[in-house]
DNA sequence: TGGGAGATACGCT
DNA sequence: GCGTATCTCCCAT
């Protein structure tokens, strides 16, 4: 109902990085609802950000989601282990997505609990609770992402974002460089990450 | 309670 | 070989 439709997506990258902070990231499994509210994204620029896979407009089978329209999930696997979920943004041919990086757990909760500990909820420490989600490798183990999730149609109805229908306190952003991007030289310090001033669901 | 070091494990280039 | 990370173990500006 109150699902973002397609034109949210196809603004510039950096302002959907910072609208989509606050908004809730649900994903369906048989017709049960498994979500978290964004509290921390970064933005990834394609063509002229060394930090981005699609630098330089490199187009390979892996990086070919991130030339989709808006809208569109953009999931790699990092590390051989771990997934990350991003959200193309921008028009088709465009390469640039905002990194999910961080979730505050809201719906679905004994679900995320089983996927990440593999215990129900209320067994788990406070410390268990605020790590459920606060990393992007973590979101999308709790949520169940992975790759063949690549290239779905968030304006579908299996993942999508949704406006947060409990308009919590209004927040502040802040902005810092991204994280773990070293190796991309001058893109290295580009203030392109943003998150939920006080969240305690932030990563690191 | 929290931070740092080391291990992890695999598709992509 | 490397990587947009995480977990475990260990110890204490």
């Amino acid at each position: 109902m109150s699902k973002l439709q397609r034109i949210f997506y196809l603004d510039d990258t950096e302002t959907v990085a910072k609208r989509l902070l606050g908004k809730l990231l649900v994903h369906e499994i048989d017709g049960k609802r498994i979500s978290g509210i964004i509290v921390e994204t970064e933005a990834y620029l394609g063509l002229t950000d060394k930090a981005a896979h699609s630098y330089g407009g490199r187009k390979t089978q892996r990086t070919e989601a991130m030339f989709r329209l808006g809208g569109h999930a953009y999931v790699y696997l990092i590390y051989g282990m771990y997934n990350c979920f991003n959200v193309v943004t921008e028009c088709e041919g465009v390469p640039e997505a905002v990194l999910i990086r961080a979730l505050e757990p809201y719906e679905g909760l004994d679900a995320m609990a089983l996927a990440r500990y593999n215990m129900p909820y209320q067994a788990l420490n406070k410390s268990q609770v605020r790590n459920l989600a606060n990393g992007p490798g973590k979101l999308c183990r709790a949520l169940s992402i992975d790759r063949s999730m690549n290239g779905e149609d968030l304006c579908g109805n299996r993942l999508y974002i949704e406006e947060n229908p409990k308009i919590s306190e209004p927040f502040n952003i802040l902005t810092s460089k991204r994280i773990g991007v070293d190796y991309a030289e001058e893109a290295r310090d580009f203030p392109l990450r943003f998150y939920i001033e006080n969240s305690n669901y932030v990563s690191k």
